[in-house]
DNA sequence: AAGAAAAAGTTAGCCGTGTTAACTTTATTT
DNA sequence: AAATAAAGTTAACACGGCTAACTTTTTCTT
């Protein structure tokens, strides 16, 4: 998986090139890609190992020299998934102040907007399969991104004098936002609050959800 | 879907009752039991037809003397499933004033329950398939159960004096617990924050959401 | 450079699931 | 009692995942 370490390294990246040319070139990379396609247009349900082959030219068996079984292809996209997303995440910050709550919205609705454009790599990241989430995969992505929430969340409120664990309440903002991805992508809000802002909603909730607890 | 209308009255409820005795008696609730404990051990992805037909103990073409197809047995227990879930919603307020934040946070509580209890049907029920989730299905829940969070939410924020669209902090308030449900279930919370005491945070964030917005 | 070994493909086939068609048995109707 | 409808059965097809056995191409060894 891509995010945490280099597995065959596909040539032209790591030590010793294989120079990349046997019947096909790179299977490896074209079935990841075609299959990328593939769930992105049909979703990981309806993606078959077989389509996938059509899609690179070659026969159904071929996709088992490079990779254990179905779910190791879909693995990997989701692993790809968290790299891309923790990129987007970061980029999501930068420009605003650090422990700022404009940093910490943008990453939240950074958030959202990742999961609306890739709802099928969003699926396969924060959904139920858990034979596609590795221990390790997940971890890595709760250091390099939930990590910096937290971190951002720490600062704003030592700045505002705001009381509490900045853990406690970054997953508190995680569940929210995490909630809104769910809900806007699974389609649920569409019958019951079809014309509902949800950024603005996201932008009003952030804040309430980072200040002190109500007395009651 | 029973939470509609009843479809074929498998008789004994309806006008006409049928006797009930043909080669089975009533395969198609048999089905239905088979199929829901089925789901409930395995997930509705591991659910096959074949299964729940060994279970009946009938031929894998039975079923389809009573359903169109796979899916349609899936929708019967989504359809069921929000059924229960309305009956627990409506039970977590009993007891608590109208327009509480007690009240509210009962509801709030009972919904990430039944998420846990019933993962399988849970996921039906506000997961991704379309086709499982009709529009009336859905339609129905919501007037009958996030209808009455609003209301009491309606009524909480006119006595504290907040102001604020009472529908808007409901969707709130149902996102957050929604995101709960989501990254408990998933098991998204398992490596990132593992120790997490969510009825805490679910105690502590409803009211933080139901609060006048910070001014910034 | 030649031959051995490994890598990456192919074809053929197995099994399981969903679904349909054609047929049989059991109830219901008249 | 005969006709009809309902609810089951068996048989077959298509398709997808996966494995085994074989072939071809590339790389390693000497």
């Amino acid at each position: 998986m891509s995010s945490t370490g280099q597995r065959r390294a596909s040539k032209g990246t790591g030590g010793k090139p294989r120079k990349a040319g046997y019947h096909h070139g790179d299977l490896r990379e074209a079935l990841i890609a075609a299959a990328t396609r593939l769930v992105g247009e049909k979703g990981a349900e309806n993606f078959t190992l077989a389509d996938a082959c059509r899609l690179a030219g070659v026969s159904t068996a071929a996709p088992y020299k490079h990779f254990r079984d179905r779910d190791e292809i879909l693995e990997e996209i989701t692993a790809r998934g968290f790299d891309a997303f923790a990129e987007r995440s970061m980029a999501a910050v930068e420009g605003h102040g650090v422990g700022t709550l404009e940093g910490i919205t943008a990453m939240a609705q950074a958030y959202v907007k990742f999961a609306v454009e890739h709802q099928p790599v969003f699926r396969l990241m924060f959904g139920q399969n858990p034979a596609l989430k590795s221990a390790e995969m997940v971890q890595a992505y709760g250091n390099r991104c939930l990590g910096r929430v937290i971190e951002q969340i720490g600062i704003y409120c030592e700045r505002q004098g705001v009381e509490g664990d900045a853990k406690f309440l970054g997953v508190q903002v995680w569940t929210f936002v995490h909630g809104t991805a769910s809900l806007l992508i699974d389609e649920d809000y569409a019958s019951v609050a079809p014309d509902i802002d949800l950024e603005a909603m996201v932008a009003q909730a952030v804040p309430k959800l980072l200040s002190a607890p109500a007395a009651g």
